[in-house]
RNA sequence: GCCCGCGUGGCGGAAUUGGCAGACGCGCUAGAUUCAGGUUCUAGUAGGUAACACUGUACAGGUUCAAGUCCUGUCGCGGGCACCA
């Protein structure tokens, strides 16, 4: 490291992050418990902890890599530290937890790579990460700590997997009920016959919000797991990179889609960014427009269609279905079949990589067989093509090559006709042309669209196709249901068990909650079994129950105990109930207390790459919980912001292969953990991408030395050497002798001392509201490097200054918060954890002068310095009689002169 | 291709939301302290000029007494989505 050590951070930090811990002094207190009197809260605040308005500060919790820390982490958790405690000094109640997201596929595949339990790469990670996190001072409840791995917590991730189970969303209510009251057709609704029971439990199996489905799935054979659509990118894993292919499997889903339209519409009730709402949106995809049906000549099927452009309709010169479309086999010629079955063998061999990438030029064959457009009465021919999705809208498609891009290219290629029916504005040509214009040509003997604005069309042509039986409004949307099985050791097992029903058909059942939780079996192996069955399969003994019936061996996925884990850290050791509901009214917000305004997690930091994966499952879950009554807000996390990523020296994304990596714990040992935590808010807006520089820690670091040498008296701090560290007695014995400076005394603030100080509270009260860490440092420096020229310094001021500081750098701010009692003598400082924030005075604030700048047609020609009381005219007159700026005013004629008060005198002379 | 966001000194970034562009920090220059290096302290630091003038917030226009900020177009960078009918 460059340079002296500017104070002795390395004796300071350990000394408070211990007095910390042994004092609790950051839990926060649930409704009902019993504060001890000398606790700091007790001491504060004289009401009971459930009557304060609660804030309730919540970082995205990590998964403990084997790596540790990278400088990310601290990034979001200063962020949301200095806010805690700041609130802390406001006077709230403030919950601000930790906790480990640990289960997940490094550790299994380190466990099969080296037969270590994952159970033990675990705790050795989760051990690493909390020295690391401690030892940068952070805030946080550790009474309240939770790991997902723990069985304690993954009893209730399971036991919210059966609330899923055991319920189903009743459209007409738009929520989620208990399964036991979803009515049943008139047809099932009696006997008793095992048929008639299978039959029964087929119908409610259909509706569950948790069920089990034979579709093609994402399959990763590198990783050996199905995995999500939100886990896919470009065709390949998300975690890995690794090619993924469709197969059909049978796996567990979850109805998220039942939530698309409340996912949605509540995205308006909270506060995030627009750009991560927009992400939101455009995954769920909704888009609005209509089905129709098309009659396939000469057969007695019909081909539906989804389209957003209904008015359209008379421009549909032929159709796609995607190759997987169940009617291609029946409707497909016999002069056609030998070339649609090697279309659909080639893109079946296909990867959905190879599909989208390979899709510069559009493919696809005829299959002999035509449709009546239900307007134009023409048949048209029908396509099979691979740029028509099965697994969007219908999988079919009516094409309309004049004004859709994709029709237009497939049409050009194979010479199929191409109709104008929208007029453009003047001057584009209507070829390609997607946009709303005027219908034209849209006229049968029934119904006219021509003339019609693209709006009015589709509502008209909806309409009368409704009244026709040929088609309906309706709303599609992209998101897919959750697929929510993994062929993986490391997860949490299913509550389920399969049974043989009638014909050897088999069935599955939850396991009642008295069996949580299921523990996974012990393993020796934790590959997956040679046929592709999941690594818990392995375990015969296991898997196999005496009467019987057979285990799920399917596990979760990783996003599952991330999914409300922020819930159960509001009654996080309670082993009753995942959490008890004064508990969750309280913190959520809907308790009635004085002063409280804000619903769910009051504000959730961390990365944008769980924009889609966590935020959406964890809310989707959260509605869930919210229809069965279980928690009290629609919302979980009602203010969201994303940290920025902090790239390397180079300006480069920060990875092993370009040797651009920081390490938090050298940053640490060289310049202390107020230093790093300063100096990742002082980069740059919290929310901004930025490059790391270490040159710039040693900056704020040397801020930090100002600090000290303002307070303490650079003589008494004889030997910066002498090696304390290791000996906590030692280090308290050489921090005690450091005297504080003489030039500190008990005397009172000079009113410019005192302007000094409440500029500095105006500007990092502001700035802390706002969010705006960076120029809330700067405010402290501009402060410091004042009062750094003070000859004597008043302990008030200091004091005050130091609680501004506290939240920023605590444990200097604790050290030096100490250290004023021998000038001050004010005994109540033991721990600045609950000082109270200091409340900035505008009359100290009130300047006598002010500096004035006069402008000349725009350019600033002086600056003035004239009584604050001048009035507007005094100011004119005075800015005409300056010396510097009559100059420029000879010869000419003033046209208007415009004085803002305060603020400046402009004149237009010419 | 489509949808967001952003372009300010050598660098990270400020700018009360239309009112003195460059706060604060890094770096750099000079001086003091020191045997010396480091540290610390003091002064300076957008370009330009001997000093003024003047020029400057990606580029080109526009609105205004006044534009980094508002409007139109262009270019560049970052992120998201990507055959979603």
């Amino acid at each position: 490291m460059a340079g002296r050590r500017q104070y002795p951070f390395d004796l300071i930090e350990p000394k408070w992050q211990q007095r910390w811990d042994e004092l609790e002094a950051f839990r926060a207190w649930n409704p009902g418990v019993t504060i001890p009197p000398a606790h700091p809260f007790a001491v504060r605040h004289q009401a009971p902890a459930e009557t304060l308005p609660k804030y309730y500060i919540l970082d995205m919790f990590p998964y403990p890599s084997g790596a540790g820390l990278h400088v990310g982490h601290p990034e979001g958790y200063t962020a949301t530290d200095i806010l805690a405690r700041y609130k802390r000094a406001c006077g709230l109640h403030v919950l601000h937890p930790m906790g480990w997201d640990a289960f997940g596929l490094p550790a299994e595949q380190y466990a099969i790579k080296t037969g270590q339990h994952p159970r033990k790469t675990t705790e050795t990670n989760v051990a690493t990460f909390k020295r690391q996190i401690k030892s940068l001072g952070f805030s946080y409840d550790w009474s309240r700590e939770l790991d997902t791995t723990d069985p304690h917590y993954f009893k209730w991730t399971q036991w919210i997997f059966l609330k899923l189970y055991n319920s189903w969303f009743n459209p007409a209510t738009n929520k989620a009920e208990p399964i036991e009251k979803l009515p049943l057709p008139p047809e099932l609704a009696e006997g008793n016959s095992p048929d008639m029971e299978a039959r029964r439990r087929g119908y409610r199996d259909a509706r569950r919000l948790a069920y089990v489905s034979e579709a093609p799935v994402w399959w990763c054979e590198q990783l050996g797991t199905v995995l999500a659509n939100e886990e896919v990118v470009d065709g390949k894993s998300e975690v890995g990179g690794f090619p993924v292919t469709r197969k059909p499997m049978r796996q567990w889903m979850l109805r998220i889609t039942a939530y698309a339209e409340r996912l949605l519409q509540d995205l308006d009730s909270i506060e995030w960014s627009d750009s991560l709402k927009e992400m939101q949106r455009n995954w769920i995809g909704r888009s609005e427009g209509a089905e129709v049906d098309f009659q396939v000549a000469g057969h007695a099927e019909k081909i539906r269609v989804f389209t957003t452009r209904p008015d359209t309709l008379f421009g549909a010169t032929y159709m796609v279905l995607a190759p997987e479309h169940r009617l291609v086999d029946i409707i497909t010629g016999p002069a056609q079949k030998a070339a649609v079955q090697e279309y659909k063998t080639a893109v079946a061999k296909k990867s959905d990589l190879e599909r989208t990438e390979l899709a510069k030029e559009k493919t696809g064959v005829p299959t002999g067989a035509f449709a009546i457009n239900p307007v134009t009465g023409q048949q048209i021919a029908i396509w099979i093509a691979d740029y028509v999705l099965i697994s969007y809208g219908t999988g079919a498609i009516m094409a309309v090559p004049g004004h859709d891009t994709r029709d237009y290219e497939f049409a050009t290629r194979f010479h199929l006709p191409v109709l104008q029916v929208v007029e453009p504005p003047a001057g584009i040509p209507w070829q390609g042309f997607v946009d709303d214009g005027l219908a034209v040509n849209s006229s049968n003997a029934e119904i006219s669209l021509s003339g019609l604005a693209t709006p009015e069309a589709k509502r008209l042509i909806s309409e009368w196709l409704a009244k026709k039986g040929l088609g309906k409004k309706t709303t599609n949307y992209k998101l897919r249901d959750w697929l929510f099985s993994r062929q993986r050791y490391w997860g949490e097992p299913f509550p389920i068990i399969w049974k043989t029903g009638l014909s050897g058909v088999p069935y599955h059942e939850a396991l009642p909650e008295s069996a949580l939780p299921v523990m996974p079996p012990v393993l020796d192996d934790y590959k997956p079994t040679s046929d592709g069955q999941p690594p818990l399969a392995r375990a015969k003994d296991w898997v196999n129950l005496p009467d019987g019936s057979t285990r799920e061996t399917n596990s979760m996925p990783q996003w599952a105990g991330s999914c409300w884990y922020y819930l159960r850290y509001l009654d996080a050791q309670n082993a009753e109930a995942f959490c008890r509901p004064a508990a969750e009214r309280y913190w959520m917000g809907t308790a009635k207390v004085e002063g409280q305004t804000t619903p769910g997690v009051d504000l959730y930091v961390g990365g944008t790459e769980h924009a889609v994966l966590h935020l959406l499952y964890a809310r989707f879950w959260h509605k869930v919980l919210f229809d069965l009554g279980l928690v009290s807000t629609a919302e979980p996390f009602f203010k969201l912001v994303n940290q920025g990523l902090i790239l390397g020296e180079d300006g480069q994304k920060m990875s092993k292969s370009r040797g651009n990596v920081i390490n938090p714990d050298v940053i640490l040992a060289d310049y202390g953990a107020d230093a790093l935590r300063l100096y990742e808010m002082f980069m740059g807006p919290l929310e901004m991408t930025k490059p790391w520089s270490t040159k710039g820690v040693e900056g704020v670091y040397r801020f930090l030395g100002r600090v000290w040498r303002i307070f303490v008296d650079e003589q008494s701090e004889t030997d910066y050497e002498q090696n304390c560290t290791a000996n906590p007695e030692a280090a308290s014995r050489f921090l005690a002798q450091i005297a504080l400076s003489a030039s500190i005394q008990a005397t009172p603030a000079t009113p410019a001392q005192l302007k000094a100080l409440h500029a500095c509270i105006k500007k990092v009260t502001e700035d802390l509201d706002g969010m705006r860490f960076n120029t809330a440092i700067s405010a402290l420096m501009v402060f410091i490097n004042e009062a750094i020229g003070w000859p004597t310094k008043p302990a008030v001021v200091l004091r005050e200054f130091l609680v501004l500081l506290q939240p920023f750098s605590p444990h200097l701010a604790e050290e030096l918060w100490d250290k004023l009692k021998a000038v001050d003598g004010r005994a109540d400082a033991g721990s600045m954890a609950y000082a109270v924030w200091p409340k900035f005075d505008p009359a100290r604030l009130v300047e006598d002068t002010l500096e004035i700048p006069v402008q000349v047609n725009g350019k600033l020609r002086d600056v003035l310095r004239v009584p604050a009381a001048i009035t507007p005219a005094e100011l004119e007159a005075a800015a005409k009689a300056s010396e510097k700026v009559k100059p420029y005013l000879a010869g000419k004629t003033i046209r208007k002169v415009i004085v803002v008060p305060r603020k400046l005198v402009s004149i237009a002379a010419a």
